[in-house]
DNA sequence: GGCTAATATCGACGCGTATCGATACGTCGA
DNA sequence: TCGACGTATCGATACGCGTCGATATTAGCC
């Protein structure tokens, strides 16, 4: 999956209303597909978890690998997935790069899903 | 995937609050992320988004492989795993099969990933 | 009973992807 | 400058899954 076609979940709801309120187009199925995807791992929920429910709502790779129980190079591609998804944000701080929930991503994917 | 294996999106939410508000278990990671992975694929996005715009609110597969633009062995895949999932529920009548959405499994995955 | 039509199941193929070890890259400290 | 450490990338492997054609199953009809 390269960078250019990953598109970033707010880019998705900006264009669309709820999936049953009318019949989607092929291209936003194509799209929210995608979005929901990047979530559909046991691995990336848990490190979107563990971000969100760190002190100070960010964590850097070392606080996550051992935890998770899967190695630093998998743990760095799930981050690289959620990043490039829209779900996470990343700011290296000297050797350390350090996660962060981007703020509204998982409520804009929530509100495409809702019927109420 | 097998019928053991799935379980109903609604069985998941039972269990456990949303993502963010405290780190997950491995086993409600695993459970949420099968439910996702049911609705992360754009046809099945379609058939959901289908059968809900759907006059009553229910549609036979012979409504939706043409629009759909899949052939009939595959729409009945897809709509297996959905409802194997829990999303939709499957009445026989006579030679057809209807589809309809189970009332509150979008809501129940939905506010699983709200934040707010 | 036998034909037709709607749907489900089966087997196979090809692609995407989760995972790892090895390695490259960047940064800090001595 | 050099070594150590945190992180990202690469290459390989194995498995899951979306798709189809062929076929089985079931229900209605003459």
């Amino acid at each position: 999956m390269t960078s250019a076609t990953m598109i970033p979940i707010t880019d998705v709801s900006a264009c669309c209303t709820n999936v049953t309120r009318e019949s989607i187009s092929a291209e936003n199925a194509e799209l929210l597909a995608r979005s929901l995807k990047a979530l559909a791992d046991p691995a990336r929920l848990r490190l979107i978890s563990m971000v969100a429910a760190s002190e100070g709502a960010e964590a850097c790779v070392c606080d996550l690998t051992e935890p998770l129980g899967l190695s630093q190079p998998t743990v760095s591609h799930h981050l690289k997935v959620l990043v490039e998804a829209g779900y996470l944000e990343r700011e290296k701080r000297g050797t350390w790069a350090y996660y962060r929930l981007t703020p509204g991503s998982l409520d804009a994917v929530s509100s495409l899903l809702r019927t109420v």
